[in-house]
DNA sequence: GCCCGCCTACGTCATATGTCGTACTTCGCG
DNA sequence: CGCGAAGTACGACATATGACGTAGGCGGGC
C-alpha cells in the first residue's frame, strides 16, 4: 500500500494465454484504456519466457505486468510465473483463470503472482489489479478471498494439512493408480502405501480413493485432462 | 453443401458466455469482418434464450448465428442449445467451448449445433464455422473431427457403448459414491450395482472405479467442479 | 411368435481397500 | 540432548470391490 511505487505514465502489459480469443478479448479492454500498453503476447508459458529473455537481452523495456493464465497445455501458468518472478523479478505477474480453486491461487501467490484473476472480470476490475500490481500491491478476485479466508480459518485444513509425501500420494490416486501401482512409483512397500493412503483419507475426512482423487481434481492438485 | 442458403450480405451473430473477456474477443474477431455484424451477447443460456425471445416478439431480426459457449453455470449451453434450436429452427447455434471432451461434442450435435469450436480457434476458423453454419453446413474443429471418427471406427466404443443404466452407474461413481450407495439411488440391490459396475469397467477397459471416475470426468459425462 | 439386448439378481471366489495398533529411523528444532 | 513430525513398515482384521457364471422378466424388432 504505502509500499508502492507511483504509477509510469504508461503501464505496459503483455498476455499469456493459450486461447486467442481471451488474448484479444484481454486486448480489447486494455487497448481502451490510454494509459495501458499492450506490448506482446504469448500462447504458452514457453513462448513468454523467450519473449520476455529475448526482450532483455535486446535491451527492450519489458513489460509492468503480465497477466498469465493458469491452464495451460505444456509448462503451466504456475511454473511459468515462478520462471518469470524469478529472472525478472521488476516483471509482476497477475494469474488469470477459468475457474477459482483454491489450490491453484495458493500455488500461484507462492510463485509471486501479484494478483488472481477470473476469466469473468470485466474490464474495471482487470485495470484495478494491473494498476495494483505496478504498485506494489496484490489483487485478489473478492470471491476467491472470501474462499480463502473461509479456508484460512477453517478448522479442516484441506489439502494444506498433507504433508509433502501424502500429496505424492494424492497425485498417483487422482492418476487413478492402485495400492501396489504407487508403492512401485514410489520404491515403498504396499503397506506403507496403504498406511499413506489410509492417512490421506483420514485428514481430508473421506472414505475411499475414488473421492480422493475427485477431490484432488476438484482443487486443480492435478488437471482434469 | 449444395445444401446451402446463399449468404446474406450481412450476417448477424449473437455470443454466449460468462465470461465477458471471451465476449470482447469475439466481438474483436467479428467486428474486424464487415460482413459480420455482433448484435448482442449474452451472460448465460438464460439470458440469451430470454433475448431472443424478446427479439421474436418485438419483431427484430434474429441473429443468424449463435456463438454458444457449452461451460457455463446455471443453463449449461447444451441445454441452451437444444432450447434455441427448438423455438428458433433458423436460428443456428455454434458450440464453443475450452476443450474437445468427445462426450460435449456428442451431446452438442444432438443438440442440432451447427458446429464446434475450440477455443483456440483464431478469427479465420471463427469466421469459417459461422459462415459454415449459415449454409446449413456443420464447423468442426480439425482436431475434434479426427478425434471424432477415431471414436466411431475405434473398434471399443468409447462412453457411448454403455447403455443408459450404466451412464448413471458411472456417473454415481463419477460422484464417488460406493456400490452401496448406488444400489440405494437407484433403488437396486447392491449386487445388481456391483453387476453394473463390472460391466462399464468391462466395456471401458478399466480396472477400478477411480479410473472410471476419472474418465467420466474427461469426457465430460460429469462436470469437474 | 421368437430372439436379443437390457435390467435385474444371486453365488462364489480372489483380491483390493481401508482401519487400528505398533514400531523403527531420520531429521530438524528448541 | 530430547522430542515430535514425517516416512517407512508390519500384522490382523473387516469390508469393499471386481470377475465370472448363471438366470428370470420384459420389451422391441424381425
Amino acid at each position: 500500500m504505502s509500499n508502492g511505487t507511483t504509477l509510469p505514465e504508461v503501464i505496459r502489459v503483455m498476455v499469456v494465454d493459450d486461447h486467442a480469443i481471451v488474448r484479444r478479448g484481454l486486448l480489447a479492454y486494455i487497448s481502451t484504456i490510454p494509459t495501458f500498453n499492450m506490448i506482446g503476447e504469448a500462447a504458452s508459458g514457453e513462448q513468454a519466457i523467450a519473449l520476455l529473455n529475448e526482450w532483455h537481452t535486446l535491451g527492450r523495456p519489458l513489460p509492468h505486468v503480465v497477466l498469465m493464465d493458469l491452464q495451460m497445455p505444456g509448462m503451466g501458468g504456475i511454473a511459468a510465473t515462478e520462471a518469470i518472478t524469478r529472472t525478472h523479478p521488476d516483471v509482476k505477474v497477475v494469474a488469470l483463470t477459468s475457474f477459482g480453486e483454491a489450490e491453484r491461487v495458493h500455488a500461484a501467490l507462492a510463485a509471486d503472482a501479484a494478483g488472481y484473476l477470473l476469466k469473468d472480470a470485466d474490464p474495471e476490475e482487470v485495470a484495478m489489479a494491473i494498476r495494483a500490481a505496478v504498485t506494489g500491491g496484490v489483487h485478489l478476485n473478492p470471491t476467491i478471498a472470501r474462499r480463502l479466508t473461509r479456508r484460512m480459518t477453517a478448522p479442516t485444513g484441506g489439502l494444506t494439512s498433507l504433508t509433502v509425501r501424502e500429496r505424492e500420494i494424492l497425485i498417483l490416486i487422482a492418476e487413478g493408480r492402485s495400492n501396489r501401482d504407487i508403492a512401485g512409483r514410489l520404491t515403498i512397500s504396499e503397506r506403507t502405501a496403504r498406511t499413506h493412503v489410509s492417512n490421506v483419507l483420514a485428514k481430508l475426512q473421506l472414505t475411499s480413493r475414488t473421492q480422493a482423487a475427485l477431490l484432488a481434481i476438484r482443487e486443480g492438485l492435478v488437471p482434469p485432462g
